[in-house]
DNA sequence: GCCGTTTTCGGCCCGACTGTTTTCAGTCG
């Protein structure tokens, strides 16, 4: 019996905490990596320790051995840890936070901790101005006033930094233009979690392709949005643009591209399991290639790269470690969903509640993206929603919307509403109303902080009701402003499969909701998924492109999202989920017909 | 502490840079 509250989150940060405390300690490296994967590895799985059956399940995971499938029992019997507590009985609380100053490994730490009994920054503060530090082995003056720097400055916690990705494209894709057009430079590539598409990026690692000779640095210094450059040698820079974000840049020979497009693209986990593959076979993966002894055998491009390891290649918004790299050695890589694929837009608002564009204007503009459908789901009325449509406005805009679907026989709008789950569960609209429509999203957009239990509850009796087709941003979070809220998502995924209903991946750069994780998750229960661009405009419709990254991260295929399904089919599965509903059967959803002839794609190239 | 095309012990990813020290350890990505 586990004890409630611990979630794999609490997991991943106790091995987190025990790798950083054993490093301090001097322990064997290898000992400290083992826990800081394995803390990677249970901080993205699709499901929660606490619902696994033991610890032979647990044991089964890779990069968890007997030892941490133990200690990952202790936790959820105990909700501690005896090894770590010994060890924070070793380890002054405040010593961890100083691994996070510049120059500090644990190495350093350790000195600081053993040599001058120093314990947290205060004290670090206190050392350096009285000098003792300057006499301490491996503390020269150039660390000294970096660490003074640092010190002077509030502590930022490392999440803190990293900006949405939507931020920083607004950044990165001006860099990248303006890189393009300096002479010589024939390819630019940003690399990092900006090209695995995470939902933040920490700073932009950038790959230029040029001849030996060319300095490609020399016009940076013209470049108006950076801050500062500091050149360090002929092939690697690095600066600061004027948001703060860090940015790196490398110029690569052709004949390495392709390897340092890999090595820099990471993630650092999908990295070093690359690189002990390749010495798993006799060879040597580096930025600068695949080598058998001297002789490189891959490397101008990440496909042939992938291809001499014996592997399909890797889609790098998979390249997580999160079983890629045995999906790809068994060729049972998922074929991700593409932007192309989407037939129509589940999610979208007018000018009749908050959008700012009319009904007509948002029509044609998702004609002009080629979609043949979207569903209008403006905001039902309810307390504190703006311009919420009562049943009667909700009625004169379904008449509009049949005046437009007459008028044209490749495009079609369907009726919907984006409804309000009460604090209790109950919708802000009655069922009846609700009848009439064919698309209802409900979603939660107040009492955000609601126990686990009750929000759960309440989601579960919203999706109950008969006319729900999809739940909309599942998590509630908000980048870098807002935490998802507390719910039991394994409850919530087999209402949402055993009803016919479908989950959202909102696609609104600071939503971005399902998460990456919770998408797999669904996909593996067999959940539908809807992506939605949750556009209050028209050049919005362009969110889904955010939403359909996602997916991708998340393994979706095609398959996996309803709206890449023509009208017909889409509908088909609507009204399916409402009758079984009725007869409160298990909807079980049939493959699309047009998937059981998938036509052959191509993969996509980066 | 994990794990097996090196299979129950003996390995464990790779290279650059920095600041230190005087030949290289530590940090970083």
């Amino acid at each position: 019996m586990s004890t409630p509250g611990i979630h794999n989150a609490d997991i991943a940060d106790a091995f987190e905490e025990m790798g950083d405390l054993l490093a301090i300690e001097g322990e064997n490296p290898f000992r400290i990596r083992a826990y800081q994967r394995a803390a990677q590895v249970v901080r993205s799985l699709p499901r929660e320790l606490a619902e696994m059956a033991d610890e032979s399940e647990y044991d089964a995971l890779p990069g968890i051995g007997e030892d941490l499938a133990a200690k990952i029992g202790e936790l959820l019997a105990t909700g501690h840890l005896g090894a770590l507590e010994k060890l924070r009985r070793q380890v002054p609380p405040g010593v961890r936070e100083l691994l996070g100053l510049p120059g500090m490994g644990p190495v350093r730490v350790r000195a600081l901790m053993t040599g001058l009994r120093v314990r947290d920054r205060r004290e670090l503060k206190r050392a350096l101005a009285s000098g003792r530090l300057a006499k301490l082995r491996g503390f020269g003056p150039v660390l000294l006033s970096r660490l003074q720097a640092a010190l002077a400055a509030e502590p930022t916690p490392p999440e803190a930094r990293r900006l949405p990705l939507s931020v920083a494209a607004q950044y990165a894709e001006p860099l990248r233009r303006y890189l393009g057009s300096i002479p010589g430079v024939t390819r630019v590539e940003i690399a990092g979690s900006y090209r695995r598409g995470r939902d933040t990026v920490g700073d932009l690692d950038v790959l230029l392709c040029a001849p030996a000779g060319i300095d490609p640095f020399g016009p940076l210094e013209h470049y108006p949005d950076l801050r500062e450059l500091s050149a360090s040698g002929t092939t690697k820079a690095s600066g600061v643009l004027r948001n703060g974000l860090q940015v790196d840049l490398r110029v690569v020979p052709k004949e390495s591209f392709g390897a340092a497009l890999q090595y820099f693209t990471g993630s650092k986990d999908h990295g070093i399991r690359l690189r002990r593959r390749a010495r798993e076979r006799g060879l040597k993966l580096s930025e600068y290639g695949l080598f058998r002894g001297d002789r490189r055998i891959a490397g101008e491009t990440e496909e042939r790269v992938y291809r001499a390891l014996r592997l399909d290649f890797v889609p790098p918004e998979l390249r997580e470690d999160r079983g890629e790299i045995e999906a790809a050695a068994r060729h049972a890589l998922p074929v991700l969903i593409e932007g192309a694929d989407l037939e129509g837009d589940l999610h979208v608002h007018t000018d009749a509640s908050d959008g700012r564009d009319s009904l007509e204007k948002m029509g044609a503009a998702a004609r002009a993206r080629k979609l043949s459908y979207i569903a209008v789901t403006d905001h039902a009325k309810h307390l504190g929603i703006v311009h919420g449509l009562d049943a009667d406005r909700l009625a004169r805009q379904g008449e509009a919307i049949d005046r437009m679907n007459d008028e044209r026989r490749d495009f079609t709008i369907l009726k919907g509403a984006e409804v309000d789950i009460l604090e209790d569960g109950r919708l802000a609209l009655a069922d009846a109303v609700l009848a009439r429509l064919d698309v209802v999203i409900v979603a939660i957009h107040s009492h955000f902080g609601l126990t686990e239990a009750k929000q759960t509850a309440r989601v579960l009796r919203a999706l109950e009701r008969p006319h729900v087709s999809i739940l909309a941003h599942p998590g509630g979070r908000l980048l870098g402003e807002r935490e998802p809220y507390a719910l039991d998502f394994e409850r919530v995924l087999d209402a949402a499969r055993d009803r016919g209903c479908f989950l959202e991946v909102n696609g609104q750069p600071l939503r971005l909701d399902l998460d990456d994780i919770h998408i797999k998750s669904a996909r593996d229960r067999g959940v539908l998924l809807a992506i939605g661009s949750d556009a209050h405009s028209a050049d919005q419709l362009a969110n889904v492109d955010g939403g359909v990254r996602q997916a991708r991260r998340g393994w979706a295929r095609r398959e996996d999202v309803v709206n890449t399904r023509p009208l017909g089919e889409l509908t088909g599965l609507l009204r399916q989920a409402r009758s079984r509903r009725a007869g409160s059967a298990v909807v079980r959803i049939p493959p699309p017909a047009a998937l059981v002839h998938a036509r052959p794609r191509v993969r996509p190239s980066s």
